[in-house]
DNA sequence: ATCGAAATGTTATGTTATTACATACGAGTT
DNA sequence: AACTCGTATGTAATAACATAACATTTCGAT
């Protein structure tokens, strides 16, 4: 349930595209996005960014927003497999920056709540949507 | 951030239409699985669902899972605008079966984080992906 | 060197969601 | 009834997101 990720393996070249412009980007980026800016490097299809994509979620580098379709690098340091537990995201509608937060009570409490009920979790999303500080105070 | 949803309204036809399909299926089923089921009823576009579903979804009848682009109705009664906060929801990978869950805690959690970072919440998508029970048993 | 697994490249297609614009309907008014 | 305003609908086209299927290449282990 926490979703530790394998230990760090050295990734393809694709991979490390795909993650660098992840890591450039301090917002969420889409695939489709990230096909064309990978364009000058020698993608042409949505799936050499796809693959690249499922890797890096499965080694925990980055994460999807699935209500927006779209990924981000992970917040923490992954120097040496990092493992890190369930993590929310709280998505400014109005400028699009993302926060990453990780709350052990939730995790608590969900976890809880799958073992109350039999279910057998793997993975989570949690994602919170709204105005961030800063939009919140211009457009009061 | 509860979300609560406005006062009971009358439905137009094309959403009464949808909810019900929604509320006979115990399952998420996606939008242009709706949309099938209705030609019978004289749907033809994906929009005629894609606009019942926003309505249904800002009255609060139904939830929409991110995760899995597909929608179901709220497991709660909505006889005279019920209230409820934050929903969770566990969705299974092996049947697909979905159950509903609130949990004051997280709400609260999530509303502190909110609070102390300046985050204006208005809505939110907590789901957790895994097996549920029977399945988890069947193959373990 | 050669074998097999993993990664990559490529084309086509499937699935989910929205834009843009035209038309119809219902409540309140004159 | 005719008028108008707001909401809901209908329709076509297209945008955005994602995967299937299959051929080829790369690279480490033998």
């Amino acid at each position: 349930m926490a979703s530790p990720h394998k230990a760090e393996e050295t990734l393809t070249r694709n991979q490390s595209l795909v993650l660098g412009q992840l890591q450039s980007a301090h917002a969420p980026v889409t695939a489709y996005a990230l096909l064309d800016k990978l364009r000058p490097q020698g993608f042409r299809a949505p799936l050499q960014v796809y693959r690249a994509l499922d890797r890096l979620v499965a080694l925990g580098h980055i994460h999807k927003l699935e209500s927006i379709n779209a990924f981000m690098a992970c917040a923490h340091a992954h120097g040496q497999g990092c493992q890190h537990g369930v993590a929310g995201f709280a998505i400014c509608d109005s400028c699009g920056q993302v926060s990453e937060f990780a709350d052990s009570a939730i995790e608590h409490r969900l976890e809880e709540w799958a073992k109350s009920n039999g279910f057998r979790a793997e993975k989570s999303a949690i994602e919170l949507h709204g105005q961030c500080a800063a939009c919140a105070s211009s457009a009061p």
